[in-house]
DNA sequence: TTATTTGCAAACGGTTTGCCGATTA
DNA sequence: TAATCGGCAAACCGTTTGCAAATAA
């Protein structure tokens, strides 16, 4: 296992209180107790952190996943405007099944590196990218 | 040139009615009038509409830029989160510079194969993909 | 006429923020 | 103690919608 969000806040100067141990943890758990394609919503994330302290406000959610992302903990993606959705930041990307909303991650080596050359021959160097697939499951 | 917007509406049955023929005009107009990297937003289109015809509502031109993406006639981007940006769909990639907004497009067809490879790698048929890369200018 | 579209203003939904008491270093 | 944080409710902002008048088929 890599490093914990309680490690990666200590080690970039996030403060850690008791409401962001526990929304930290929630987030870190989301993999394992919901399954490979969980990027839960705000709303979702206060559902789970509520159950354990029912007195966190969704404020308090809001606040803290800006601040995990801004410090390069999460990763916001705007899959379909409306509601943002959060992971770890890990840096794969997705392929999303247009009629069920299921998500895959992965990694493409070799779409990695061609991205790369795009932005070199533009001049640009690239710092992130973004990756989404849409696609129907074959049968 | 290809088609006009016009044409994709009565070839998709979508009834033209002249606040949707001076939206489509502003849409098909912008790139030669504002360059290039030009992405507008609903509230930039709405300033240009009404400067044709002041009369058109800022409603009007959210459901008319709804209309012509379920069409297929425009795509919508989220970059960043909050208004989304509207242009004709056809099909490219955005290199994003991070300091300055500018939008770049492009189309590499290595990586568009690849992309189709990894969907099929997974069982799925590709329909739709979004890339975005986000850079600095090197000097 | 019958259906669709538009303009207006109000509603909506996700997100942010001001205030102030509580907590933390 | 000084600074930051969290809870609450109100504000915010992009977008949608109900309604009645205008327009199109």
């Amino acid at each position: 296992m890599t490093e914990t969000i309680e490690q990666k806040c200590l080690k970039k100067g996030v403060k850690l209180t008791d409401q962001r141990k526990i929304i930290a943890e929630v987030i870190s758990k989301s993999k394992e107790s919901y399954g490979e394609s969980d990027h839960p919503d705000v709303d979702e994330l206060y559902n789970r952190v509520s159950k354990i302290d029912p007195k966190i406000s969704i404020a308090t959610v809001y606040r803290t996943v800006k601040l995990f992302e801004e410090a390069g903990i999460l990763v916001k993606h705007d899959f379909k405007a409306g509601k943002a959705r959060y992971e770890i930041n890990d840096d794969h990307n997705h392929l999303i099944d247009i009629k069920t909303g299921e998500i895959i991650e992965f990694v493409d080596e070799e779409i990695e590196l061609l991205q790369k050359k795009v932005a070199e021959k533009y001049g640009y160097e690239l710092v992130d990218h973004k990756l989404e697939l849409y696609g129907y499951r074959k049968k």
